[in-house]
DNA sequence: TATTGTTATACTCTATAACTATA
DNA sequence: TATAGTTATAGAGTATAACAATA
């Protein structure tokens, strides 16, 4: 009974996941550039979470490491960041944001953050916020568990949403 | 003051949509090795719609139709769907599921299937309608409004939280 | 002239595998 | 031997532009 309402939701949101690229190419389409989303994403996980080895920005990027090597080249190249020697270990690189990094980094912040402005104009902070929980909850479903350092576990939203009944 | 806050939910927002791509990886993973998500959706699609012409799956794909056009020639290769002539319109062609192509439709229902009722095991119905809703939401506040041709508007999530406190 | 659809080309993102350097 | 990272290669998805056929 019920899980043929189920079966009929996945599906539901199987196309919505596979439909979502109209939104990351919109997205997209505001970047510098010279700047892509795999670029965007480097200087964005390096803001966020300060310098890291390349191993720990391909958890955080969730692909494999060879080509989070190639998006940190690209990004090397135009001067946004830095790879430092580890002291530790002569085998890894340490990845630095540079001061022309975080300006860049500022400028995809404020393009963001315009898009968003202007298509979510009559969004509620309440969805917003909700969307976001429920993403994060699908991705670490998925296994990548690697991605919210602060928050352990993004617990039941069930739960939050009686919580808060807006 | 709130404007801060929500400067701060956009950048998650961003970062979110950006982390998705792990999500559909794993579901294009299950896919059949010769029916990549390119033809799973073109295939969803005409099960779901029924048969229609190049220029409206193009639109519920949300992809150009030069996109639209190698997927769908990549379909009729495998004699998953017909092109038949549009009587209306010599220029047109009506595409139209054959009995090979529901066929793999339903592998394809039941890879996903299978594979989302392990990924979201502990996930309640509730929490799956909600994501579903706010997704297509997302997608038509990107200008993506013709997916949902049964539900004229995705109306206010929030007040649909209230209405409905699990 | 305008529109429907196809094809050629180019770009981004991704994974696998082979390789180098170091542990 | 095993691990960190790089590079080469291949495959999928997308958009733009040029084109053919028809409206």
């Amino acid at each position: 009974m019920a899980a043929m309402a189920e079966k009929a939701q996945y599906e539901e949101l199987a196309r919505q996941l596979s439909a979502i690229g109209v939104v990351k190419r919109d997205m997209g389409r505001t970047l510098p550039s010279d700047c892509p989303a795999g670029s965007a994403g480097v200087l964005t996980l390096l803001g966020r979470h300060g310098d890291m080895r390349m191993s720990r920005l391909a958890e955080l990027l969730a692909v494999d490491i060879s080509v989070t090597s190639r998006h940190v080249a690209h990004v090397a190249e135009r001067g946004w960041i830095e790879r430092l020697p580890d002291p530790a270990d002569k085998r890894s690189r340490i990845l630095s944001l540079t001061p022309a990094g975080r300006a860049q980094l500022d400028e995809l912040y404020e393009r963001t953050t315009q898009l968003l402005t202007d298509r979510l104009s009559d969004w509620t902070g309440e969805e917003v916020r909700l969307l976001i929980q429920l993403m994060t909850r699908l991705r670490e479903s998925f296994g990548d568990c690697r991605a919210s350092p602060r928050a352990p576990q993004a617990a039941s939203v069930a739960a939050d949403i009686t919580r808060t009944p807006a």
